[in-house]
DNA sequence: GAATATATGTATCAGTGATACATCTAGTAC
DNA sequence: GTACTAGATGTATCACTGATACATATATTC
């Protein structure tokens, strides 16, 4: 009965603790739920995955294996940009269908911990990043526009999350000003003078604190007053 | 000996946890840990928290507190923008600070969690995005605007926290972007100073010759200081 | 068939959050 | 001043957790 080649106890076993971790998301779950659910005493887990920080980064393995097939299929538009956008989406959405992985891949938050595997689909979003200004297609650097990504992205994620609610606009929303910021591409709506107001506003320090009101208050006037707005 | 009203042991029992998740921060930690920093034993934690739950919601209670102490005196521009900036500044330089407070307040991620703590920072938020909306600054609803905010406000200092490094520039990037995202005040890729500039010195006639002679003086140097380009 | 490596069970450990119960203390009422 | 009461604290114990030493079973290989 036991000849399965592979370990199928240990396959099982991850099966179960990803089971139980999808039962309660976010929630800690016990060692020997997992091993009364496949039906095996606790040396047999141990023996397999040596600690339970051992089973866990098995599961999440196995968790990034689901999410990059399914992401992978998503991110060949050609246009760097655009899988971007993809791969943004296939982020949110894997999140929000498996929080439970979700939680354990980016939701432990703790100082210089990082899941081994969280460093795979970072290394495709910096490949994407990497080929977009390889075309100069940003404005600023590749690595940057990366981390920008990412935090924005697992930020809104973790959010969704959290609140127990979807929220596509918010996260369409973030991802177009993320994708903006690191293009350069964004659309004004008041014109130059509304967005300079912006501009000299987020660089209060260049001009000093009143320069700068009066500069705005300049600005405003023109903004009001010129024909060409 | 044992003669303090207020009940010094309960804040005393309050200080050795924080000071316990300060000293790891993200870890868990030991209710018996807390009993013996304070030389106590379980039932007296008990007797005034109830439960874990209950010493950790009066820790982060005690840890916005300290936040909110901070932040308070920042936001009082008077211009509702420059008060989200300040407040995103605050936030991300308080999460950098306390990790162990914020990772009790933002990093457990678990649907439908949310400390009730939490929400006072938050109303607060909410309040400079509806004076924004009545100033007509914002181009997306005022409660969208506070939503992404938070979200990428809280990705970025849990992303620093994670990687136990501060990124002031990400920071900014991100603090940017999401303003232009909400205001709808992007810049496009010449720059909103340039044009500005044409504008301004194309109605000269609107503020005088040497008010317009220093406005373009001044926007040239902040274009060429200014980071946001 | 013997030897060996892999796999699993038995028994037990220290540490955890939690609680029933007794005890002590301080303040209040008479 | 004594008795009572409510709040505060200690003793003892619970079930449960992650972890491990040790023995045992199974399967593969020679």
């Amino acid at each position: 009965m036991t000849e399965r080649v592979g370990s199928d106890t240990r396959e099982r076993l991850i099966t179960a603790a990803a089971d139980l971790i999808a039962a309660s998301p976010g929630e800690d779950f016990s060692l020997r739920a997992v091993c009364d659910a496949v039906g095996v005493k606790m040396p047999t887990l141990y023996h397999f995955f040596g600690s339970k920080q051992g089973l866990i980064d098995a599961v999440i393995e196995h968790g990034f294996d689901l999410y990059l097939g399914e992401k992978a299929s998503m991110e060949n538009s050609g246009d760097p940009i655009q899988d971007i956008r993809a791969g943004w989406d296939a982020h949110v959405a894997f999140g929000l269908e498996n929080p439970g992985f979700y939680t354990l891949m980016y939701g432990k938050v703790r100082p210089g911990y990082s899941p081994a595997a969280q460093s795979r689909p970072s290394e495709i979003l910096r490949g994407l990043t990497a080929e977009a200004a390889k075309q100069g297609r940003l404005v600023v650097p590749s690595e940057q526009a990366a981390a920008h990504i990412l935090a924005a992205n697992i930020g809104v994620t973790l959010r969704q999350i959290i609140l127990a609610q979807a929220d596509q606009e918010l996260s369409r929303a973030m991802r177009e000003a993320t994708i903006a910021a690191i293009t350069g591409t964004g659309t004004s709506r008041g014109g130059p003078l509304a967005a300079a107001i912006e501009v000299a506003a987020a660089n209060a320090d260049v001009l000093g604190p009143s320069e700068t009101q009066l500069l705005i208050e300049w600005l405003s006037r023109l903004n009001r007053s010129s024909s060409i707005s």
